[in-house]
DNA sequence: CTGAAAGCGCTTACAG
DNA sequence: CTGAAAGCGCTTACAG
């Protein structure tokens, strides 16, 4: 089977020249006289030559592929991040090798090696359940790579997220805002950093009004899971008073939550009880749901993400190993605010992770 | 920046052993003794060794990676078909590198001579818009490549989609069976193939029982133009008596449709009219939209299109240049079938394209 | 500016 | 089974 047959040599003989001037020829900067060059270009056409990416790699130690790792693609979110990662990644010249790797630390971990096997030039991790002996790993590597939406205890590990305690503790004061008293939180993953600062900033915003939680339900990201804690306090099974609102891990699991509410357990929302999410995915928008959500800026993520994996890539230090996108409330109709409600301004959080450095960015 | 410094023949100094041996251990099937496989072994792993892939691919010309090339993920059905892809393809030992590219065919073109340049040993083209200027460029490439989820008239290239036609002309009986006689279709992009075959399948439907569509409109697969398109046929000034149903070219479009026509237009779904989408992804399924819909059986259409790319690139001709995986009626809540309705049992449809042919897979 | 030479890190006949 | 040799298709100093 031969693909690709025609190589820089065919090239030269038929050009009448050597092959590394072909190869001059197809090189970014390269300094070739007219003459040769279109005398190159014109035996190149002929024959339909192309470099062979695969060689050039070798040579130069870059492969121009970035590998982007993921849990899956069922949270949007994801989706559309993969998608924005993948155009600016193409936009500053790399391709990207895409791996999708269920949430088992171990599978991670191989899909990893396997990423460095290929000679990615850097890696973005977007999985929610990395292991540190994974990022360890990756760091004595010496293969630069980058957290996105996930954050690390590591402080010396660059990580992209919004800002999920300032988006918990805005949707505290949200929902108080309407009036409700008895709030419960269906927490993200409590084993990642993202759902921990969530749950934190929202245990920091009811503390803010002096509430208490209504309970607390680590729903793991699965919406199947966040049905589940739904029927649960909201059912009519409910050991205790339900509660009268709920702020959701992420939109993914909110849709779950709004679908048992409002169809299985005949609940008004935003009559009965409000419902906020985090994310802002696209749905969020629709009529069908009109989620009232935390707003996590994915196309400023993906710029901060690009940029610093690139600095990295070119040997810069990045700036900030921590950067935190702007959260922002997203007013819809699954949360009965006060017309004219605004979020209040909050003074700083004293960071809770007192090594971390913090840089805001509000570009 | 030298990343991946220990070579083969590090190994191979280390072990007291030639380079090849090293080279030997690490390749499937080589005859190496014992002692010698594991004094590399061991060596190999003190000095954290793994071989080059690159340096691989090129002295076999096998890259064990396949390219992807999607418009885009915003609608769902590709995300799911992505992650699925990637997953059955990493189980044949393939990588996947995914390219994004909007609709643009020159796009598209592009993204495959880079795809060819990186020496993929295959590609799946999953993007609607594809030139057959493209198309032929490909198969004199030699490159093994196969359409998913997308038709081409060109009956020798691969390709694998649902029952396209069928599924058109169960909706129409479908919605005729609700009784509906106004039947619009809000049909996917009239370029493409699927788009055809599903309008052309519900006229055929219709035709089968005597009827006329109400109106046909092009809705090139974007949630927008069918929304559009919603608001212009069911909306106050629409110029003739709206249709009482409407046969939607695929899920994505007829969530929008859904939320137009309950949401702006205060039209109760299925009471005043009946909507039949395509796909089934999943949010279909979800009460809030409880879509009634052809499903496309992504399982089989990904299992089906990675054992046809695989045998290409063993050298095999593939048994048949296009396989339709079989396309069923899932019935929810948008569409008022009788109770007990099922799909009749059609007379097989003649090919409307002679030349092609078609294999359906029942498995 | 251009060519001859060496090398990137593997694999694969070819001998032994 | 194992080693010496050649080669995959490029790039990059090194001379000229």
């Amino acid at each position: 089977m031969a693909r690709q047959r025609v190589t820089s040599h065919d090239v030269a003989k038929l050009a009448g020249v050597s092959q590394p001037t072909v190869s001059r020829v197809f090189a970014p900067n390269s300094r070739v006289s007219a003459r040769l060059h279109d005398r190159v270009k014109d035996a190149a056409s002929r024959l339909g030559y192309r470099p062979n990416t695969l060689a050039r790699s070798l040579t130069t130690g870059r492969s121009g592929v970035i590998g982007i790792v993921l849990a899956g693609l069922s949270n949007p979110f994801y989706a559309d991040a993969l998608e924005k990662l993948s155009a600016a990644l193409q936009a500053q010249g790399y391709r990207t090798l895409v791996f999708f790797s269920a949430n088992h630390a171990a599978e991670v971990d191989g899909v990893v090696e396997d990423l460095i096997d290929h000679q990615v030039d850097g890696i973005v991790l977007a999985s929610v359940s990395i292991s540190n002996t994974l990022t360890e790993r990756l760091k004595t590597s010496d293969l630069p790579f980058v957290l996105f939406n996930r954050g690390q205890i590591d402080a010396s590990i660059p990580s992209i997220t919004a800002q999920n305690t300032l988006g918990g503790r805005i949707a505290a004061h949200a929902l108080a805002a309407c009036g409700h008293r008895r709030i419960a939180h269906f927490s993200g993953w409590q084993q990642s950093l993202n759902g921990q600062e969530r749950q934190a900033g929202f245990l920091q915003g009811l503390a803010d009004l002096g509430l208490q939680p209504h309970s607390l339900t680590d729903c793991a990201y699965r919406p199947q899971q966040a049905a589940e804690a739904a029927r649960h306090v909201f059912g009519p099974t409910a050991a205790e008073r339900a509660p009268d609102a709920v702020f959701v891990g992420n939109d993914n699991m909110a849709f779950a939550v709004l679908d048992v509410l409002r169809y299985e357990l005949g609940i008004d929302v935003p009559g009965d009880v409000s419902v906020i999410g985090f994310d802002d995915v696209p749905a969020a928008a629709s009529p069908a749901y009109a989620l009232t959500t935390v707003r996590q800026p994915t196309n400023r993520m993906v710029a901060a993400t690009v940029s610093t994996l690139c600095a990295m890539i070119d040997g810069t230090q990045p700036l900030h190993t921590h950067i935190e996108i702007e959260s922002t409330l997203i007013q819809r109709g699954s949360a009965r605010l006060p017309k004219g409600w605004t979020v209040p301004l909050f003074a700083p959080l004293a960071p809770d992770l007192p090594s971390q450095e913090r840089a805001k960015i509000d570009a």
